[in-house]
DNA sequence: CAAACTATTCAGC
DNA sequence: GCTGAATAGTTTG
């Protein structure tokens, strides 16, 4: 089922630069929702496209990991290649 | 750590 | 439809 909020929540996770990353509460504010942080955390594991939506670019607003459909070690590790990827693109460019 | 709050979903009635 | 419970959170104490 998708929800305006949770069709907004997408739209804007999705739109998150490599190497970038958000809060949840910043998307849920984006959404419209400032205080639906907790609701952007169960849309986004309930996404339909969990490998297209970059989940792992949302963490919780102390930069702590909050969860991961592969496991929170794998959200750290990709964070962890897609900044050295985000490195290497603006040293290319 | 525990409690309250929030938006959404799900099971039961 | 409503209520109660649950969730990858946030805030306050």
């Amino acid at each position: 089922m998708m929800t305006p909020f949770a069709k907004k929540v997408y739209s804007i996770v999705a739109k998150i630069p490599l190497g970038q990353v958000r809060t949840y509460k910043w998307v849920a504010k984006c959404a419209g929702r400032q205080r639906a942080s907790r609701a952007v955390g169960t849309i986004l594991k309930n996404n339909p496209y969990p490998l297209i939506i970059p989940c792992h670019r949302v963490v919780k607003s102390n930069k702590t990991i909050g969860g991961y459909i592969y496991g929170e070690k794998r959200k750290k590790m990709i964070l962890e290649l897609e900044k050295g990827i985000a490195i290497c693109l603006a040293n290319k460019e």
